[in-house]
DNA sequence: GCAAAAGTGTTCACATTACACCCATGG
DNA sequence: CCATGGGTGTAATGTGAACACTTTTGC
């Protein structure tokens, strides 16, 4: 074992010389999740390394030396998508040594959420694809780990904040707003209690509107009050839960 | 904007040299969270450089080329405080380009909880230091805003999972694990729904002691049931809310 | 008129909260 | 005997879960 109190230069006490040091690379990889057709879904790309032969790989790439690890995630999200403006947030960071067979790769985790419907134009003439989420089984390098590091948090933060309506269009249904909780959260939910809870959260503006060319009645549409959130934020947590 | 669906040399996606862009140093800090007084404390280090003359740094350091980023972290906790299996989890990746002066360091913050009485004796003969959490104003670089983000996750951990009890001697009455409680969540609580509570978790083992030299009624001793809450985590989540 | 989903209330079980009194110990 | 916290129970309130029928639309 090191001795305790050991007083080796170090990083954060005395000045070191870091050049020698940087032998690092870092990365980041966004998990972009979509929802369509009832599926949650995963932007991917193919990966074209040797060792992931027909694997799908995150979209991801090395941070720049003179950019933020945040202002990084959104530029990937930006040249792979787009968007800009859209929900991303960090998840983990991984870094064991051999998780990238060109060498030290070291990346950081960001989640991501948007609207297949509204954006989907822009993926013409690309290797992006959605897959659906229940269909990844594999990935390259370490990918299907932080796929499920990213679901975990998705889960557990759609619960605590509204963040899941980056994932509708402006306008839904309660039945489109329920499938989709319901699909994240792989639960069933009472469809009355739903209506309650989420209407109790006065998180919904009525937009007067109702649904077209559905086979049966038409629900009324709603938009997500982002200005009552807003507002809510300021003075409490504002918690979902089931 | 750059271009969507560009297909620039991505280190996902094809093989690229890498040696070029080695340009990071990668650094790990952890906020060591201890308990003592009736005060939430945490383990800081005085730093030397120039930059930042008489303020504390939490404990870092470079990561090795050979070595996993979490086993960095584990190496820091052993090497400043000689203990090893204490807990220890990542919170947040903090990679602004400005925010080490030597250079390009991106550092991955970990928190630790620790019982300060069973561990202070390895302290002696360190620049270490334990400092009440509420007299932390300032830190060197980055540091106050990591210590803050991680101070929120042990916020918010504390309610979901049993982490609490690592900051706790062996054995404690209610009133200490209530006090730890309130002085982590600053938010007073009803004792004897606090006893309630914590009965019907089952995580408590009464251990038929009591308290001495207290100056008033001794209370009965506990300890956390580890066995038990491994047995509650095979089958479902378990979680601690007020 | 049939299928499919919209819309709506009540009851019950359970969890959370608020709250007051006597007890054991040290000094 | 006094100060300090230990230990206990109950009533009220709020929240989540379970549950059925009528309505509206497309076909």
């Amino acid at each position: 074992m090191t001795l305790v109190g050991g007083t080796a230069p170090n990083i954060n006490t005395s000045p070191v010389q870091l050049e020698s040091r940087f032998q690092f690379a870092v990365s980041v990889d966004c998990v972009i999740f979509g929802y369509e057709n009832n599926m949650l879904k995963v932007l991917l790309i193919n990966c074209d390394l040797p060792e992931f032969k027909d694997r799908w790989s995150l979209l991801g790439d090395l941070v720049l030396p003179d950019e933020d690890l945040d202002k990084a995630s959104y530029r990937i999200l930006r040249e792979r998508t787009g968007l800009e403006n859209v929900f991303l947030e960090q998840v983990h960071t991984f870094g064991d040594v051999k998780r990238h067979p060109a060498g030290r790769v070291i990346t950081t985790a960001y989640y991501s959420l948007l609207n297949i419907r509204d954006h989907q134009l822009k993926l013409l003439n690309n290797d992006l694809h959605w897959h659906p989420l229940k269909d990844i089984a594999t990935m390259a390098f370490d990918h299907k780990k932080i796929l499920d590091a990213c679901y975990a948090t998705l889960q557990k933060k759609i619960q605590e904040e509204p963040i899941i309506f980056n994932l509708l269009a402006n306008k839904f249904s309660l039945r489109e707003l329920q499938l989709l909780y319901e699909t994240i959260l792989n639960v069933e939910l009472d469809r009355r209690n739903f209506r309650k809870k989420l209407f109790t959260t006065n998180l919904l503006t009525d937009l007067d509107e109702m649904e077209a060319n559905v086979p049966h009645r038409p629900g009324k549409l709603y938009s997500f009050n982002h200005a009552h959130y807003a507002e809510m934020k300021k003075k409490h947590f504002v918690g979902i839960d089931f």
